[in-house]
DNA sequence: GATTTAATGTGTTGTAAGTACATATTTGCT
DNA sequence: AGCAAATATGTACTTACAACACATTAAATC
């Protein structure tokens, strides 16, 4: 372990290994979900001493042998059973203070699941659902982390198509509406959000109707995958003067 | 060192200090400059036997005293003499393989300075100025960070008001536009692209004009402190239906 | 079966922003 | 004086966005 980054060799080799090797890595992982027309969060009862009472999110130490893409995937698969799912690196938080027991710095994620899909053992983990709106205070910097993911969320779900990783399958444009209302904190006018939504080619029309609604059934939809994508669109856009909006 | 993260007791008391302490922490910085209508990227000769002849970003290893965030900024001290810079946090870089002499992971920051401005000691540092479109391959996993960096460049630059810190204090829009075109990589509308930075509220006309140019003088602009910002807007946005766009 | 309720599913119109494009003006240079 | 090379500004066309109204459908109730 002679040489590390760009330091000079001879300033190297003053260090011992334990000088550097003093930092532990670890992810958290923003994992989002919906109910209830309520954007929610995945949080677990902190451990710690210093934290008792307060939840935090759902994260673990970055193995030596594993890639920190890896990581929070395996965070999700062990606590979620899901093993297909929307994740994204959101930032790195490493001030000195912000874990008790040393010095750690977090990589953090979020994730995007359908919470009706999934297989919780919400039983022997003290892992539960938190309405994003109600949460005050969390353990560690997590509210910070939990605060920026959903920044970066909102920035996100306007221009790419992962909101649907929120849904099942099937859903009606209402449905998708609510879910926008819920993680944009707006509200959104019916008619303007549904020309907006058509002309973006995101969508799938099923030719299926809601059932069991107490109300004229809406029309279901899916998201449309990559591959489906601009295939009814006339020509691709060419390198153009590009906006400054 | 007991608990770490959110791992069960147990789990974590298994594990030694060495088993986790293995993964060192550094910072690269994407220090982007401008220069004869062309962004540039601060780079030094990699010292590494695997990389010789090849470039790399400027970077260091965390220390253990120091917050993260103050890592890129003690680089940029150290490598320009410069310590009122803009700089953002890119993304995390950390796959198994990318350090050949260990597992180093990276947090990577650009950095948007004034060539002209700073007092490099470029003669006994192995640290030049490089083209960004030239660049077809660096040490390490640093073609991929730059590209990366490039790309969140682009995207900042079209709503933020930082392209400022890539030209000296005084500058002309026609400057301005010849950055955002070296930037973007695109062709940009003359008297459009005034139109749009106009009603931005970004700059103060300094009622003065270029001196030395071969052909009409252009007036001169200076950014606008965030403190002057929306003094002469109306009113504030107030909270309203967001756009999907 | 007629009425009420609560949704769905369009359409129009005005405004703001974006795009393409043309002409007159100012300075330095020869 | 005339040319070269920019500055400076205006107009028409088109597209996106925002505000808003009405007819339609199915279920529930009377």
């Amino acid at each position: 372990m002679a040489k590390l980054a760009n330091l000079k060799t001879a300033e190297i080799e003053k260090i011992s290994h334990l000088d550097y090797f003093n930092i532990a890595v670890s992810v958290d992982c923003v994992i989002f979900g919906y109910e209830n027309k309520e954007l929610k969060v995945l949080l677990i009862k902190s451990d710690l001493e210093e934290f008792t009472g307060l939840w935090s999110l759902l994260g673990d130490l970055v193995r030596t042998d594993e890639d920190i893409e890896s990581a929070p995937y395996r965070v999700l698969k062990e606590r979620t059973g899901m093993d297909d799912v929307y994740l994204d690196q959101v930032h790195t938080f490493g001030n000195i203070g912000r874990h008790p027991s040393g010095r750690v710095i977090t990589i953090a994620y979020y994730s995007l699941i359908d919470i009706k899909h999934h297989k919780l053992k919400l039983t022997h983990n003290e892992l539960h659902w938190h309405k994003v709106n109600e949460i005050k205070k969390l353990a560690f910097d997590h509210k910070k982390i939990l605060d920026r993911s959903l920044e970066r969320l909102r920035e996100q779900v306007m221009e790419h198509p992962i909101i649907f990783n929120l849904l099942p399958e099937k859903f009606s444009l209402r449905e998708l509406q609510d879910l926008y209302q819920a993680i944009l904190g707006v509200g959104l006018d019916r008619r303007n959000f549904r020309k907006k939504i058509a002309h973006k080619d995101w969508l799938i029309d099923l030719d299926e109707m809601e059932e069991d609604v107490p109300h004229r059934p809406g029309k279901l939809y899916k998201a449309k995958s990559q591959t489906q994508k601009k295939q009814t669109k006339k020509k691709t856009s060419q390198p153009e003067a590009r906006s400054l909006a």
